[in-house]
DNA sequence: TTTCAACACGAAAACGTTTGCGCTAATGTT
DNA sequence: AACATTAGCGCAAACGTTTTCGTGTTGAAA
């Protein structure tokens, strides 16, 4: 077992010193072709690398991104981390990845963890615990200590940073106007409580799509699910919920859900009611998931595009961490959603 | 903006020595009480964090983990990264991502980029295109520098490491002889080309299982799928030869699928031509997805617990790395399958 | 022969830690 | 009063780099 060579022990080998070394390696004009040759020939031999811990301590710069999602199971963030990854690579950047698992505390622990030297920059998406108790100190003060953070989905005003977020609100306006242009007329939307800032604007997104086509909102059509339902663990409850959602609105022809799981929890109860899909009833979900495409009938869905998200959130912070100047002008993106039309709308 | 505060810092702004500040802070009893007080008063107040990366150099270890996997978008690994960053973190370890894209080169030079000093080992998972290629010589290099690999799911036998292994043969055997207990006859198999390791595995299980129950394999029930298929893009060819499966067998009765994907094809195929799942045909998948959970009917499945899968691979490694004696004792964890009965098997 | 530049290389600092050892001064022991 | 002990602190090395500056040697020009 032959340890990692460094630059001390190629220098003693050869007698020589580890600046020569060093320069040699580097192709410095100081040094005599000569050793340069024999330096180069020696380090090829014994396969040596430079540490990167050194370079990094060095350099005050470690080429390492941070990411913090609530949860890596989930198609949508997996799809976003390839994207970082993607331009991370690309750019000679490595990603590290922590989990706040949805949880407060969490959250910060990972950042505090990675926030020590390990990374130069965090793209990470709000945890929900964060969210309601609204207490962000952690992000100010990460960016206060000069290290600069991209938000992505899920992002909140108060911190002044760069965001990647997609447009929920127009997202949903065109999925409630397909589904109003596909002539139906009494349509619920199954959504979250509003503290989730994507479920608030994807509800505002269908009411301001009624509006614009002249319909009333009805506040039996809105059904806003209590939040542990999303933990596939309560699937039954999800379902009762849907349920009373139909039977109070028995002439509902159109549903438009917040997410996958919600909406293929309404296809699973029309079924159970004996409608459609799509004659008696239309259905439209929102994320890019994977159910989506294989549900039968598959799901007509608001795709965010997740990989492109990533990509940009991955650009943004790296042109930021090589900026010469120490300009902080922040800027959002806003990626376009796309409505993928499959079975489950006419 | 404050840049983080270092001990030279507090040691010029308090007139006492670097040395003196580090042993205050670490509750050295060569230090008075006095100067101790005043030290961390001081640090507490500037919110000093030691710096990983010099602590790193120092230490020669980075407590951080490398994972390298062919894809991220991807149930199963995502559940294995949930489970290794759940031990990690308990134990102190950061996790490192890297994607190899199921590319021989980007696995090679993923690994380089980490083995330079940023990790202290690798948990992975091998490519198809180095499963094919057989080469595996980054893999003996970096252990040969003294840095352990835990290898996953997809492993090989000419590299001596830790593995962490579902036992697909078993898995397979469990799946097929519930289908032959149910009163199947005419079982087909849909899986890979035999260099994918566990493909090779399930078929040999399939095989067994037929052979236990005195039954005799016959070709036409066998499909190998071409290797471009399993990416999502190629749908429609798969459906086309599991419909060539379905038509050369007129009597098939039940399916055996080695992933998700092939199952929920052979179930759209099984629909179209009009068999009922489960009365005229019934269907077992291989893999814990969220696919066969929300199917219609929904997928009996070979879950093969992921996340356990992670976190035992996270134990496995972190125990080789601190363990004091340097002894090479290699270890092949058998996480065992579970058959989740839902509704596609009587 | 003297002077000077070019050449080839080494010493040392720096990045931020931890820690063994040595030093000083004060205290305790005869 | 002489000596030993100890408390309290600083020096310096080490981890592996890169880079600035200094230095000795050589060869050529004067």
């Amino acid at each position: 077992m032959k340890r990692k060579v460094t630059l001390k022990q190629i220098a003693k080998e050869l007698d020589v010193s580890i600046s020569t070394v060093s320069k040699a390696l580097r192709n410095s004009k100081e040094i005599s072709e000569d050793t340069r040759q024999k330096v180069q020939a020696f380090a090829k031999l014994y396969n040596y690398r430079p540490n990167n811990i050194a370079l990094s301590l060095k350099n005050r710069k470690t080429k390492t991104i941070g990411i913090i999602i609530p949860e890596i199971v989930h198609h949508f963030f997996s799809k976003v981390i390839r994207g970082i990854e993607l331009v991370a690579n690309k750019r000679g950047y490595n990603v590290i990845v922590g989990l706040s698992n949805e949880s407060f505390d969490k959250e910060v622990i990972n950042m505090e963890m990675l926030a020590n030297g390990s990374i130069d920059g965090f793209i990470l998406s709000i945890s929900k615990e964060t969210l309601q108790q609204q207490d962000y100190h952690h992000f100010t003060e990460t960016i206060n200590q000069g290290m600069p953070i991209v938000m992505f989905d899920r992002v909140v005003d108060a911190i002044n940073c760069d965001k990647v977020i997609v447009d929920d609100l127009e997202g949903a306006k065109k999925a409630v106007s397909k589904l109003i242009s596909s002539g139906c007329e009494n349509i619920g939307i199954i959504t979250t409580r509003d503290y989730v800032s994507v479920g608030k604007l994807r509800t505002q997104g269908y009411l301001e799509a009624l509006e614009e086509h002249k319909m009333n909102p009805k506040a039996s059509l809105i059904l806003k699910v209590v939040d542990q339902l999303l933990s596939e663990d309560h699937l039954d409850l999800l379902e009762k919920e849907v349920e009373s959602l139909f039977k109070r609105n028995k002439n509902l022809d159109g549903i438009f859900a917040v997410n996958e799981l919600y909406a293929l929890t309404a296809m699973k109860v029309a079924r159970k009611m004996h409608l459609r899909i799509p004659e008696d009833i239309q259905i439209i979900g929102f994320t890019d998931g994977v159910l989506s495409k294989h549900a039968v009938p598959s799901l007509t869905t608001v795709s965010q595009h997740g990989q492109k998200i990533g990509e940009k959130a991955a650009e943004l912070l790296i042109n930021n961490l090589e900026r010469e100047d120490e300009e902080d002008i922040y800027e959002t993106v806003i990626i376009e959603t796309e409505l993928i039309e499959r079975e489950s709308t006419k």
